[in-house]
DNA sequence: TTAATTTATCGTATATTTACGATGAACGAT
DNA sequence: ATCGTTCATCGTAAATATACGATAAATTAA
């Protein structure tokens, strides 16, 4: 009897299967509209420098770096440094992992 | 010259598109192991109500609850009283829209 | 009517997220 | 060597998310 089970808003993770818990923690780094726009943008325009993205979005440089850096931690996006630059872009091979675990989940949940 | 400058941790909704911040919102739904568990279990495991997604989780009656109000508050599964009972199920239609938009974006941002 | 069952909600505690300005670190240019 | 540019990080504040037990509400069964 350890007090291992008293805890408040700890995510029971290891509860979980390892695919549900790397597609969730996918769909918390896309769960901001602002990071939507930031791989629309990554792909659409033509830019990647952080500066060129804060220009697009109506939030601070220092708000737009925290979200990069949501999206390079699951690995959607990844990050050259180019001198003081940092030129991001989307990272097609954890998008393509991405896209097909959803896929195998609408599958099973949805007539889709 | 206003105030409403002067806030903070109020997401910036209203300056992103409907479209991208209605599939933030399905993903922030789904950004939790427990709730993409919940949609399989709907559908894989014959079962609908609370009680029994509560004895196949590793989570409390009422943190099951939670969840199962947060994906319904975006329609991903609807509920239908029946006595003192919910009988929960997967919302098809919001599902296949998600799905739809989710495709346009990964169709966008990677080469999927 | 009372008891049992089922679920939502309340109260509470803690962690995480979102946001900003300020600052620091790294590099190129002068 | 200094200055400007670019970006990350720090410090901070408020909102939201996650979790639980306890309780209330609703309905069925006895």
């Amino acid at each position: 009897m350890n007090d291992k089970e008293n805890y408040m808003a700890i995510a029971k993770t290891e509860e979980f299967t390892k695919t549900d818990t790397w597609l969730a923690d996918i769909a918390k780094a896309l769960s901001h509209p602002a990071r939507i726009r930031i791989l629309k943008i990554l792909t659409e325009m033509n830019v990647c420098m952080c500066g060129d993205i804060v220009e697009l979005l109506p939030l601070s440089q220092s708000t737009v770096s925290q979200h990069l850096k949501e999206l390079k931690r699951v690995g959607l996006i990844k990050g050259e440094i180019e001198g003081p630059k940092v030129c991001y872009c989307v990272n097609d091979e954890t998008l393509q992992k991405a896209k097909k675990e959803l896929d195998k989940l609408f599958s099973l949940v949805c007539s889709c």
